[in-house]
DNA sequence: CTCTGTGAAGTCATTCACAGCG
DNA sequence: CGCTGTGAATGACTTCACAGAG
């Protein structure tokens, strides 16, 4: 255990390990050695340790990990074993898809609102799970009173630093942001940018030399379990 | 100019730098030195120089690069500059976002075509562009028929890899991947995967522990240019 | 003997710093 | 001069390799 900074590669690393976790203790499985985490992944099994020991002894030598005890100490680690509680500004297409995704509760992430700037929206529910659609002003006093603490961003990349103020002024510290524009944070508030632009561009690159080796890179590969899910991820 | 591997960070960022010259572009801006392009995201100079570098010598001394010049070089080095024709597995809601996600039509990416195995899907037109939901098992004629070279796929974490292996059978070889499960893709084909839950379980580390300074990994972000931009992307 | 935890080595990416061109 | 292009230096992340615990 050391109190290193942690890279934001190794607490992606164990947002993955801990999915396959989950599945290992739903099939009944009660240790694993790093080894055999790594060729559910491509990765080295040092990797793993190294990732883990960051953070505790978590092992047993000779065994492995148990499964459940690890599975709790990454859980916790990563902050999911308290809910957090979302809130989407834009209910747009995306703003909308992502009310719908079911895949978050699952990490203990729950929408509890969007928000929307036309009149024809707001006042109405949305989805599944009937998420009230709220007018954008009103963010700040929603995100207080509903106690969300992640906002979500999908919104045309022209409003999104706009958005992005109201929500650091009504005091959310965790972001993600769909436009694709460079958002200007404060300290102490963190947004993280999916962009599917990009993404696109990147294999566009491939496909226009496709003599080249598929060399992707690992440090920018996001591993996952091959173990079919359970649960539905409906999208 | 040298022959080396590319790497995918290297071709991300030319997607970035490529959007910021577009917007310097259309402000009439003629020529733009290294670094005053690295104060638009906060990167190094010399990085965009060795990115550039490795395709060729775009620059002049004492100048810098020319807008327009650079612009058509990173348009023809992704290979934006011939269309990209996307099919979309799974109508669901993500399937319909993308759909109607305006934002491609930029990066010459046109979306030809969805597909379903919902029986009240298919046949019927969708979003905005009104694209046409088919079904899935006529993916390969389709793809052909349509001339598809990129596959989104949007279906649930269960059905990812089935589906994949249909993608890669109608012989498509790009593939961005929004399945919270690693795919397993032969050689030659490249798949992207965008995990939302991993972004989020992220955000969640940083929540837990917000006394630790945001040390965002700048080979984690993907930088984007401050000016707004012209264009709708309506999500 | 097995598998963890970890220093040391190796690999890859970024930044520095400067020669050299315009 | 200013700014590119690039070897050399630094830094970051990964993998190796092994001591030591069970």
């Amino acid at each position: 255990m050391k109190s290193e900074k942690i890279s934001e590669l190794t607490t992606s690393r164990l947002s993955v390990y801990l999915r396959c976790l989950n599945l290992l203790a739903a099939a009944g499985i009660k240790t694993i050695s790093s080894q055999a985490l790594a060729d559910q992944f491509n990765l080295n099994s040092a990797q793993i340790r190294k990732d883990l020991a960051y953070f505790g002894e978590f092992g047993v030598r000779g065994v492995g990990y148990f499964v459940d005890d690890l599975r709790q100490h990454i859980t916790k680690i990563l902050g999911l074993d308290r809910p957090h509680r979302v809130g989407i500004v834009g209910a747009g297409n995306l703003g909308t898809a992502l009310a719908n995704y079911n895949g978050f509760a699952t990490s203990n992430f729950i929408v509890v609102a969007l928000f929307d700037n036309d009149r024809e929206k707001i006042g109405k529910s949305i989805g599944n799970a009937q998420v009230m659609v709220h007018d954008v002003r009103k963010l700040a006093r929603v995100a207080h009173s509903e106690e969300i603490d992640v906002a979500v961003i999908a919104v045309t990349a022209r409003v999104a630093q706009r958005v992005l103020n109201q929500v650091m002024s009504a005091g959310i510290k965790a972001v993600l942001n769909f436009a694709p524009v460079r958002l200007h944070a404060r300290l102490g508030v963190k947004v993280k940018t999916v962009d599917l632009t990009v993404s696109l561009e990147s294999l566009s690159y491939f496909l226009a030399r496709p003599q080249i080796t598929c060399v992707t890179n690992p440090r920018s590969i996001l591993p996952y379990e091959e173990i079919a899910q359970r649960e539905e991820h409906e999208l």
